[in-house]
DNA sequence: TCCCTTTCCCTAAACGTTTCATTTTGATTC
DNA sequence: GAATCAAAATGAAACGTTTAGGGAAAGGGA
C-alpha cells in the first residue's frame, strides 16, 4: 500500500536526465529546452511526482508558508478574516499556520517565536495591543499589522474614525438631540479613533448625552447598565456590535422599546448583527478586502519590495437596518 | 541587522563537542552523559539556538504540522472547533494549516492534495459530504473525521439522534401535539439521524404537524415559509439553529408569537443562540471535547497507534431558554 | 581551420538536520 | 600490564531538494 515516495532523482533517472535538469524543468527556471523540460514534466506527472516541500525549504530557506496570528478566534471578525487570508494565501501557492494567542501577551511571544521556528516566510498580525515590540523575537522577518496599529511595521486598517462620524451623523441627521455613546476598551486604539470622532461630532451639534466604556462583550458594567437606565439618551452609538447586542438585551429586560424609544447603531457588522431583533444598523468594514491587502502586501515584501511603514486605510460605511431606522 | 541563523553546527564548536552529540543533546536522544548534555544545552541557550524545523523535517520525514481542513469557516461551528484544535495540538508541539474548501469538493481533493505534499503528519478532517474516497491521494495518511462519517477513518461525533430525541420528547413534554420539524439537508448523515430521531419521537406522540427541509441558512425555501404560514404546529424542531433563526425571523414578520404561538427548538447551540431574540432554546454539543479528542486520536495515530474506523460520539445536551419555555 | 558565442545539460556542493556504525575513553577484572 | 566491556563521543552518510559553475555540442563569422 505504502508505496515509495517519487523522488526527484527517480523522475531524473527515468527521464535519462540529470537530477539538475529534472529540477530546472520542475521550477521552470535555468535554460532548459522545450524539449526536455516537456518530457521531464511528462515523465514526472507520469510517474505522480510530487515535491517534498520540506526538503526544498531546507535547501532554499523559504517553506511557503505564512502565520496567521490572532488574539481570538471566537472574535466574531475571524472567521470571515481567516477565509479570505487562508484564501488568498492558497491562491498564490502558501499556506497558513493559524493560531490563537487566547488574548494573552505571553502566549503571543510564544506563538510567534514557534511560527519563527518553523520557518515562515511571513507573519499576519492582528496583535492584542497596539504597542508592541517583537523585534527581538521576529527578528527582520516581513510582517504585516491587520486592525492594530504597531510601529515599525505596515499596518492594514480600517478608516476607524470615519466610521464613527458616519454613525454619529446619522444618528444626529434622524433628528437626535440627545445620543449616548458606549465605548469598547479605550485602549486599543481603534476604538479611541471611532469613539473619539463619533463623541467629537456629537459634541459639536451638543448632543452628548453621557459616554461610557464596556468591554468587548455583551455583559454590561454597571455603569453602561445604569447609563441606560437613565433614560438620558434616546440614541446610543456602540462601539462594537457585541456591545450593542448587550445594549439591546438591556433595554428590552427594562421595558425600552428599540429602536423608538432608544436607537442603537453598532460597529463592525458581525455576522449576527443581521438577525439580531431588530436588526442592528452598525458600520461595516472592508474585512475582506483588508484580509486580501494584507496578505498581499506580505507577498509583495517577501518578494523584496520594501515599503516598510505603510499605513493602508480603508473605507466603511454604514448599514441601514432596524435598530436605528433613517428618520426618527 | 540579519544576523545570521545559529546553526547546531555552531553550537557543537562552541561547546567542543561534535555535530551528533550537539543534535543528541538537544533531543534528548542518543547516550551522552549527563555533564557534555547540560553544557550542550547551556552552549544552545547562551547562543540563542533555535532548531531549523523545515531541515528536520526534510531528514526525519515528520513536519510537526497537521491540518485541518473545513468546509466554510463562516459556519459557526468552527471557531470554536478550529480554537480548541490549534491550541490541542500546540501544546503537543505541533502547529496547525487551516484550509477552507469553500464547500466544493474539487477544491477539498486539492487542498488535501496541498497538505499531502506540505508534508503533514495527519489531518483533522471536516468533510463536505458523508461518503467520501480520498485514499487515493491522501495515501496512508492519518486522519480523523469530525462530525461527519467517512467508512475507513476514525470518525468522531456527536450523538445527533439522541439530540433530536431530547428535543422531541422536550416538545411533547411541554404539552404540545402539533409539532413541526424543519430539517437541514437530508443528504448529510448527521441531520438524517437528528430528524430521523426527532420525527419518530414525535410519530410515536401521533403529533407530527408536518415535515420540511431547508438549506443550511436563515433564507427559508418556499416550502418552509408556507408550514409556518399555515399555522399547522404550535413547536418546531429545526435541524440546525441558522435555520431556527430564520424561522423565527419569518414568524415575527408574519406576527406569529414566539414562543407564545410558536415554540422553536434549534440544534448546535451557535454563539448568537443565546442572544436571539427571544434567546434560543437548541441542543449543545461539547464542540471543545471533540476537538481535543480529534487531536489527541490523531497524535495517537501518529504514535503507531493504530485502533483505525473506531467511532467516537459525544453525548449532547438541551439548553432551556426563551424560544421554548419547559411548560406551556 | 580556428575561435567565439550561445544553448543546453551535467557534476557536485550545499541546506541543517538525524542517526548508523564506529572509535575512543576510562573503569574493571584477571 | 594486558584484556574486556559498557558508556560516551564521533565521523560521515543520508534526507530531497536547489543552484553555481563548468563543459560539450552546435552554430556562425573570420
Amino acid at each position: 500500500m505504502a508505496r515509495k515516495r517519487i523522488t526527484l532523482k527517480d523522475v531524473a533517472k527515468s527521464a535519462g536526465v540529470s537530477l539538475a535538469s529534472a529540477s530546472y524543468a520542475i521550477n521552470k527556471t535555468g535554460s532548459l529546452s522545450e524539449d526536455t523540460r516537456a518530457h521531464v514534466l511528462k515523465v514526472a506527472e507520469e510517474l505522480g511526482y510530487r515535491q517534498n516541500l520540506a526538503a526544498r525549504a531546507a535547501r532554499t530557506g523559504r517553506t511557503g508558508a505564512i502565520g496567521f496570528v490572532v488574539p481570538d478566534m471566537t472574535n466574531p471578525f475571524f472567521p470571515s478574516l481567516a477565509q479570505s487570508i487562508v484564501q488568498r494565501a492558497r491562491q498564490n501557492g502558501y499556506s497558513v499556520f493559524v493560531t490563537d494567542t487566547e488574548g494573552d501577551q505571553a502566549q503571543e511571544e510564544e506563538v510567534i517565536r514557534q511560527l519563527v521556528d518553523r520557518g515562515v516566510d511571513g507573519i499576519v498580525w492582528f496583535p492584542i495591543k497596539d504597542e508592541n515590540s517583537i523585534e527581538s523575537i521576529a527578528g527582520d522577518l516581513p510582517i504585516i499589522v491587520i486592525d492594530r496599529t504597531v510601529n515599525g511595521f505596515e499596518c492594514i486598517q480600517a478608516d476607524y474614525a470615519q466610521g464613527g462620524q458616519l454613525a454619529a451623523n446619522y444618528l444626529l441627521a434622524s433628528g437626535h438631540d440627545r445620543i449616548g455613546v458606549i465605548a469598547g476598551p479605550m485602549d486599543v486604539r481603534s476604538m479611541r479613533e471611532r469613539c473619539g470622532a463619533a463623541i467629537e461630532a456629537i459634541n459639536r451639534a451638543s448632543a452628548l448625552a453621557y459616554s461610557v466604556e464596556n468591554a468587548f462583550s455583551t455583559e454590561l458594567s454597571g455603569d453602561v447598565a445604569s447609563a441606560i437606565e437613565s433614560r438620558a439618551a434616546t440614541a446610543v452609538f456602540c462601539g462594537s456590535d457585541l456591545i450593542a447586542v448587550g445594549v439591546m438585551g438591556h433595554a428590552r429586560k427594562l421595558g425600552i422599546a428599540i429602536p423608538d424609544e432608544l436607537a442603537v447603531v453598532g460597529f463592525d457588522d458581525i455576522p449576527w448583527a443581521e438577525y439580531c431583533t431588530p436588526a442592528l444598523t452598525t458600520i461595516e468594514l472592508p474585512v475582506d478586502e483588508m484580509a486580501s491587502e494584507a496578505v498581499d502586501a506580505l507577498l509583495r515584501k517577501l518578494d523584496g519590495e520594501n515599503e516598510s511603514n505603510r499605513r493602508v486605510v480603508f473605507g466603511v460605511c454604514l448599514i441601514e437596518r432596524e435598530s436605528a431606522p433613517p428618520r426618527k
